[in-house]
DNA sequence: GCCCAACATGTAAAGGTTTACATATCTCAA
DNA sequence: TTGAGATATGTAAACCTTTACATGTTGGGC
């Protein structure tokens, strides 16, 4: 058995500490760590020496040690539907970026859209100690929701914006943003509409996005029956069988709501594959703003979402009540309609 | 000041312990860790009180005080260049159902393809003691490769296929491989060539794909002089403008090989959007894959890797490593070449 | 020249596991 | 009946920080 590292040995054997830093500084591991958390009070000279020997010891932290000792840690973690789909992958760079700008660690976790997967995800992170977890949407289980309280565990829902629960989020209102789309399509003279929608089961966002359409239509005295509403998954193919599905119809529909950008991919693709004129003889609208919308042809007509800021924001509101700083607990993002050519005038 | 958390106290005031289940189950703290960690030698009958009170206590272990002790951990990092890049999501998310699979947390960082980045990360995953890190590609900084020695932390580089090295990875010879799709449009009768190659700076997959096709070409007495090499980002837009850039030549090629399929699609929507007919005038190859390619019109012909299989044979031989078994120091993934629409015989 | 506040640093406990080692109990062959 | 393994459990140290508290030092107003 040999004797731990001295400050002495250049190579490590097994890794430096506190204790070595100290020792090779001449000071006590409390200054170190003060040094290391560039607290108050410690003399600039004391400072040098101690970085020098961080410095020349290779000194790393550990992170377990830490956040056992102060009971906090520089871990948030995320869980997110499906890592594999743009914008989600979109939110999650930014999210990483912010993240470590401010010395934080992502652990991400992915629930495909699953609440027990997600429970599961929330225990893990329970588990490694983060300081906080963000979550997509509001709806998740009681004993998540449990779990989470117990622990004290601050956590935000993002993509949802819900002023009236007691829950912190950002994000917006997926009913009221689905809603403007249709606005936009009524104006245009669309009476038929048609919508390739997420799946809904436990997915909020995709829920709110038929409620909103459905409750717009309403008000203009339009209606979308349930068979205009085809629920799938979030993936080219089924928007494009789901387009072709509907467009094979006898009625058509002539505006085609999607319940994301990937949907509205698919509908886009397969009316260029089966020689369907968009927007001349249907509409089609998606939702994100992914990257590609701009560039299909016809390039596509959406709703844009900053996702990046959505996902850096909820940071925010976590790093906020971390420091017991005060928040507002609901905030509202900027979403937007982005018109391109993928909708036009309803076919005479 | 009030006392810990007693296991008659229905709520926690605190987290649950070994301590606490130890009390509850009325054995001791080795024996609550020997039921966590399902070690030999302990009682049907003992095991199944410790797991009640475990379960009646809602105690989590902590990860922070499980890594101190044991010096090890059940997080695995992986740096990648850009989440916001289907491949790399797809990759992420695989391997994070595989690791979660196995108890294991994913933690993630970008390098945004700046060593100096990756150094940062490394550091980072360090710090929060991960048990094994997976990187892209088999350049790293010295600094990077001697702080993972230092640290013994095990490493794994993926994307590349460097058997001559003596570093772990698990991937594809990137020059080989895009010599094949060089081979193929050769057959077909191209002989003027060009390349939207990914910028590569401190990317040795980009480098190896350019060299790969200037390799093959050689081979067939051709070439591909510099100014036939558009190094841009790997993103749509720079795509468009690479090809229209290209097309817009004197002399424009016959047959252009992308670095990956997002510059791909690039060049198939800005043919879309000029009227310029693939393949007729011009054969488009990707590298990659991805899901949009066999949709879009013309669908892309491009290299299939299999992505998903490469991050998680990358954490099998971290596993490995780390149980001590021993395991291959390169492996090589099989990808192939997938012939769609965007290529065809060279005009006349 | 004195004393107090502000500044600077040190000591040691605590945080929650794992694990080496010690001890206790059981089983069964001789 | 005994005792040698095998089985089962316990004790306490170690892992590396942070931090409450204690102590020591400095400067300057009087």
């Amino acid at each position: 058995m040999r004797k731990r590292l001295q400050s002495v040995s250049g190579r490590a054997a097994g890794r430096a500490s506190v204790a070595d830093v100290a020792a090779a500084a001449q000071v006590s591991t409390a200054t170190v760590s003060r040094v290391l958390n560039n607290a108050d009070y410690v003399k600039p000279q004391t400072r040098k020496a101690v970085e020098q020997a961080i410095a020349s010891l290779g000194y790393i932290p550990s992170g377990a040690a830490r956040s056992l000792s102060s009971r906090s840690s520089r871990i948030i973690g995320a869980i997110i539907p499906s890592i594999d789909n743009s914008i989600f992958a979109a939110g999650v760079e930014a999210l990483q970026g912010h993240l470590s700008e401010r010395g934080y660690h992502l652990l991400i976790g992915s629930s495909n859209y699953d609440p027990e997967e997600e429970y599961q995800v929330c225990r893990s992170f329970l588990e490694q100690h983060a300081a906080g977890v963000i979550m997509m949407g509001e709806t998740h289980t009681p004993a998540c929701l449990d779990l989470l309280d117990r622990h004290g565990m601050p956590f935000v829902n993002t993509g949802v914006y819900t002023p009236d629960q007691p829950y912190y989020c950002v994000g917006f209102d997926n009913a009221g943003v689905a809603a403007t789309a249709v606005r936009y399509l009524v104006q245009l003279g669309h009476r038929r509409f048609a919508m390739i929608a997420g799946i809904t089961a436990h997915n909020d966002r995709a829920i709110g996005r038929v409620k909103g359409v459905r409750a717009e239509l309403a008000r203009s005295g339009l209606s979308l029956p349930d068979d205009r509403v085809l629920e799938r998954r979030y993936d080219i193919a089924e928007g494009r069988a789901a387009f072709r599905e509907l467009m094979a119809r006898a009625e058509p529909p002539t505006a085609i709501l999607c319940g994301n950008d990937v949907q509205g991919f698919g509908a886009i693709l397969e009316a260029q594959h089966s020689g369907i004129r968009i927007p001349e003889e249907v509409s089609v609208v998606g939702f994100d703003d992914l990257v590609l919308s701009r560039h299909l042809k016809p390039s596509l007509t959406t709703i844009r979402v900053p996702t990046q800021e959505m996902w850096c924001r909820a940071a925010d509101m976590l790093f906020a009540r971390l420091k017991g700083d005060d928040t507002p607990r609901a905030v509202e993002i900027e979403t937007s309609l982005i018109v391109r050519d993928s909708t036009g005038p309803a076919p005479a």
